[in-house]
DNA sequence: AGAATCATGTAAGGGGTTACATGATTCG
DNA sequence: CGAATCATGTAACCCCTTACATGATTCT
C-alpha cells in the first residue's frame, strides 16, 4: 500500500474511531493546506483500507437518522500507520517538471520563444513568492506545520527561481556561442 | 486536455509522422530522464488523440508483416501544442510532499521520532546529491536538457537539505520552549 | 423559509503503473 | 539456435478529480 492519502486516514484515526464525515474535517483541518482529499476518495479509501483490515467499521445506529459507520484502526492499520511514519522517503526518480518539457521542445523547434517563455514563468513565480513571504505559516490547525510547510514552500520556490535565472543564462551562452 | 505526456507525444511528431514505437524511441531518448512513457500508456494517449483530431493515423502495409499505424499532426493538434508549450505552468496549491504528512502525523503523536526521522532523510538526500553533483548533466539526446534538468534536481535537492535543517533546529526551539 | 452543513456515497473519466500476450525479424 | 528488439496492444489496478444524488438537520 503506497498512497500517502490512505496512511493520512489511518493517522486520522489515532486520537479514536470516528466516521467518514468526522475525519473528513480532521483532515481538512489538519493536513489542509498539505493534502486535499476530496470526500468520494475518502469514502473508497475507507473501503479499501476496510477491505485491506487495516480498520474497521461498524454501524452506529441514530435513532430517526441513518445510522453512520464508524471507523477504527485495527492493530495491523496501527503497525503500518507507524512503519510509514517512521521511514524516509524516497525521491522519485523522474524529474517530472513541466517546465522542462516545455523547454526541450522549445529548444529543438523554436528557441527563439524561450526567453519569453522563462520571464513570464519568472514572474509568476516572483509574484506568488511574494505573496508566501508574507505570511509566516499556512493556514492549519497545526501551527508549527503551518509554518514549516510555509518555509519548505518558500524554499523551493526560490530554488526554481535561482534555476530559472541560470537557465536564461546558460541559453544565452548558447546563442551567442551559435 | 492537461496531461504533459500527451503534449510529449505531440511535440514528437513535430518532426514528421512517426509510427507508436518509433515515439516511444523518441520520447525516451529525449524526454527520457525528464518524464518516462510505459508503451501502454503511449499507445492509450495515442487512441485518445486520435479521437480528439489532433493527431490522424493511418495504416501503412508492410508486405509480410502486419501493418504498422504512422501518426501525423492535424493543425488542431499543432495549435495545441504550441499553445502549451508556449504558456508558463501553474504552481500546484497544494504542497504534497510525503514527508511534510509524516512530520505532521509525529509531530501531533510522537515527536520524539522527528529526529530520528529528520536525520535519515537527511542522509539518503545529501548522498543523492552528492552523486548528482559529480555528474554534470542527465543522459538524454539533448545536451542542454539534460544540464539544466541535472542543475534543477541538485538546486531542488540543496533547497531540501537546508529546509530540513531548518526544521531540525524549529523542532529543537519547540522542545526547549516546552 | 431558505441556506448551510451533516452524512454517505455513485459514476465517469483521466493519469499512471505493472504484468502479460503475440508474433515477426535480426543479431551474435 | 537463442536472445534482443521490432511492433502493437489488453487487462487490471491505483491515485485522484469533478460532478451528481439523496435526504436529514440546524442555523439565520
Amino acid at each position: 500500500m503506497k498512497p500517502p492519502a490512505a496512511f493520512a486516514v489511518l493517522g486520522c484515526l489515532l486520537p479514536g474511531p470516528a466516521h467518514g464525515y468526522q475525519l473528513g474535517k480532521r483532515l481538512s483541518s489538519g493536513l489542509g493546506p498539505i493534502w486535499h482529499i476530496a470526500p468520494s476518495q475518502l469514502y473508497s479509501l475507507l473501503a479499501r483500507l476496510e477491505r485491506e483490515g487495516l480498520i474497521q467499521g461498524h454501524l452506529e445506529p441514530q435513532g430517526a437518522r441513518p445510522p453512520r459507520r464508524v471507523f477504527s484502526l485495527t492493530p495491523a492499520g496501527r503497525h503500518a500507520f507507524w512503519d510509514w511514519a517512521t521511514s524516509p522517503v524516497r525521491h522519485a526518480r523522474d524529474v517530472r517538471l513541466e517546465l522542462l518539457a516545455k523547454l526541450y521542445f522549445l529548444h529543438r523547434h523554436a528557441p527563439e520563444r524561450i526567453p519569453a517563455l522563462l520571464s513570464a514563468q519568472a514572474v509568476r513565480l516572483a509574484r506568488l513568492r511574494d505573496r508566501l513571504a508574507g505570511r509566516a505559516a499556512l493556514p492549519c490547525d497545526d501551527p508549527w506545520l503551518g509554518r514549516i510547510a510555509a518555509r519548505f514552500r518558500l524554499r523551493q520556490l526560490e530554488a526554481l527561481l535561482c534555476w530559472l535565472e541560470e537557465v536564461m543564462i546558460c541559453y544565452e551562452k548558447e546563442v551567442k556561442s551559435a
